[in-house]
RNA sequence: CGGGGUGUAGCGCAGUUGGUAGCGCACUGGUCUGGGGGACCAGGGGUCGUCGGUUCAAAUCCGAUCACCCCGACCA
């Protein structure tokens, strides 16, 4: 590529909304532009790193025995009323209606037409187990799109759905695809780690992520210093010791105390000259069942994931300031205590006696609060988030510490749930339906790139691996006035097309300077630099972008160039 | 959706008693320059987010509206 006839569209400044390092890079080295919140132009810079990623993905899974399909993306309501989850999606389905009124959304993961798909064309075990895939556009209407393409509105994924005649095929064709995962990211140069999951919308029991390690993640893992446990933080178990003993008779008398504006618990209970363990949260939650009480120990915080899965919601939400006032309590005073809805509580509330909660009353607090004496308790549970410092159920009973990620890929088993409910079945060996042993597979491409870029910059812009480069070596001619720096330059181009390398020549009339800079921003990993000074010497110059190493080649020894990139990278 | 903030040239920004809109980078033409975003000369580009109001006069004051960004519940 000759960058005189390229779209290049490099920037000094990034513009001020770009948070992230990756945003920021995006920007400057010209690969995306926003167009809306969330939706973004592709250039052609970004495009060639977009592709290429696009392809190794591609052929990890062909290498597995995937086949490619493309599904709609806009798709009928019908198919997700049949799943159920037309109504449980909430709002980050995008709706909308054809001319002839028929609903319609834009598809954000494509379990229901798969499972048609393969409904339709697949009537026995004898074409089982197969694996299908796509690459193809989804849109999630995201409540906070932000870091550019990390959470956009409208991105690229790649996902995958696999279908099997039982739970111990099934758990072949997962460990097929985890194993595709981590060569995909190990070909993208990413630094990542596999963790347990939870599955939320797209259902399921088991699941990994494939979280790519950086400071600015936005999710939270959880890792082990004894055992290679690593999770989520959302999904990571908190270990109870089942270990205490209350003695019941040191009940104090129960007290309702004055508590004005105190509504935080380190404002409770500095207040109150107690400690904040020894306060408890209630929290209401609105579910697809009717609203509920979560009671949480004053230093914890609930996990909306751990309640739904607990009480097997499909919904769960905390309750709006107006929605709680109508449970006659008042937000940021709510108590368990004559408290009209069910009541769950985490396990760490089990050994709390005389504890201080909300009265329901504006500017209230209680003291000395006992369950069984005050109030009942319908179950305890595993309900709060893990914390720094929190045992590990591993024997050892190491200690948890975070770290954070960027979630790339998601692997989940999923059952026989959108088989089921979408009556998709097959023959089995004794001629009987059965439904399909289904799991999917999800790895969002643009996040992958946002991911890299976040992982391997420096002050002078992007470092890409030769794999996902936008090119793969750029030869910079510093002179156009020099015929022999033009001549060498060209020759040393031609010979590197030949070669099979992606290779750029930066023939545009700029300075020095701007052409290192702007092969800096970009992420080019091989610098061919031909000047008139190096050339006096008889060398050209090549400089690695990952290492900052430059070496001086003879200049006829084009092969030398061609070596070093191929040992090198 | 709740809370906070911003809309002035492609990007980054200035523009406080209301008086016909400016800087840097980028862009166009030219001369020089040619190993780290070079210099000089000459240019082009704005309904000051939008609509309405106050005023002789509004980027500036008032109201509404839209868009975008940041902090909390989602997920590739």
């Amino acid at each position: 590529m000759r960058l005189s006839k390229f779209l290049l569209a490099t920037l000094r400044e990034a513009p001020s909304d770009a948070e992230t390092q990756s945003h920021k890079l995006m920007i400057r080295a010209g690969m995306i532009r926003r167009i809306a919140a969330g939706i973004y132009n592709f250039l052609p810079t970004g495009l060639r790193v977009f592709k290429k990623v696009e392809n190794i993905i591609r052929e990890e899974m062909n290498n597995t025995g995937a086949l490619e399909v493309m599904m709609p993306f806009v798709t009928p309501s019908d198919l997700w009323i049949k799943s159920g989850r037309w109504d449980i999606y909430g709002k980050e389905l995008l709706r909308f209606k054809d001319r002839a009124d028929r609903e319609f959304c834009l598809g954000p993961t494509h379990e229901e037409v798969v499972t048609d798909l393969v409904d339709r064309e697949i009537k026995s075990y004898k074409n089982l187990p197969l694996t299908i895939y796509q690459i193809q556009p989804k849109f999630r209407d995201e409540i906070r799109p932000r870091f550019g393409v990390m959470r956009a509105r409208e991105f690229v994924m790649k996902d995958a759905y696999s279908f099997d005649i039982d739970e111990p095929s099934a758990e072949i064709s997962y460990q097929k695809m985890f194993d595709a995962y981590k060569r995909i990211f190990e070909r993208c140069s990413l630094n990542f780690k596999a963790v347990e999951a939870d599955s939320g919308n797209i259902g399921g029991s088991v699941s990994h992520e494939f979280m790519v390690l950086t400071d600015t993640g936005e999710d939270v893992i959880m890792t082990c210093d004894k055992c290679d446990f690593a999770a989520n933080l959302k999904s990571t178990p908190v270990v109870f010791d089942e270990q205490y003993q209350i003695d019941r008779k040191d009940y104090l008398p129960l007290d309702l105390v004055a508590t004005p504006s105190l509504v935080s618990v380190s404002e409770v209970s500095e207040f109150l000259k107690t400690t904040f363990r020894n306060v408890v949260k209630t929290m209401i939650v609105s579910t697809n069942q009717g609203f509920e009480a979560a009671l949480i120990r004053g230093d914890h915080e609930l996990s909306i994931t751990k309640y739904k899965r607990f009480r097997e919601l499909d919904t769960v939400e905390l309750a709006t300031a107006d929605q709680i006032k109508k449970l006659n309590t008042i937000k940021g005073f709510s108590g368990p205590i004559d408290l009209d809805i069910k009541i769950y509580a985490d396990n760490a509330i089990r050994p709390m006696i005389n504890f201080v909660t909300g009265a329901n009353q504006l500017d209230k607090h209680c003291m000395n609060v006992n369950f069984g004496r005050d109030f009942n308790i319908n179950d305890f549970g595993d309900l709060r988030e893990a914390q720094p410092g929190d045992k590990c159920q591993c024997p050892e009973e190491g200690v948890l510490t975070t770290t954070r990620g960027i979630e790339v890929g998601h692997v989940f088993k999923l059952g026989r749930k959108y088989s089921d409910s979408m009556s998709a079945k097959f023959v089995d060996k004794n001629g009987k339906e059965k439904s399909f042993f289904m799991g999917c597979y999800g790895i969002g491409v643009g996040r992958v790139i946002a991911a890299a870029i976040e992982q391997n910059n420096d002050d002078n812009g992007i470092k890409l691996p030769l794999s996902i480069a936008p090119f793969e070596v750029v030869v910079i001619p510093t002179d156009l006035k020099n015929n022999d720096v033009v001549k060498f330059s060209e020759q040393i181009y031609h010979f590197l097309l030949d070669s099979k390398f992606d290779v750029a020549i930066d023939d545009r009339d700029e300075t020095p300077g701007v052409k290192f800079k702007d092969a800096e921003l970009l992420g080019i990993p091989w610098h061919v630099v031909v000047g008139p000074k190096s050339l006096a010497k008889d060398v050209v110059e090549l400089k690695n972008r990952l290492t900052g190493a430059s070496e001086e080649i003879k200049k006829n020894d084009y092969t030398k160039i061609e070596e070093t990139i191929n040992e090198t990278s």
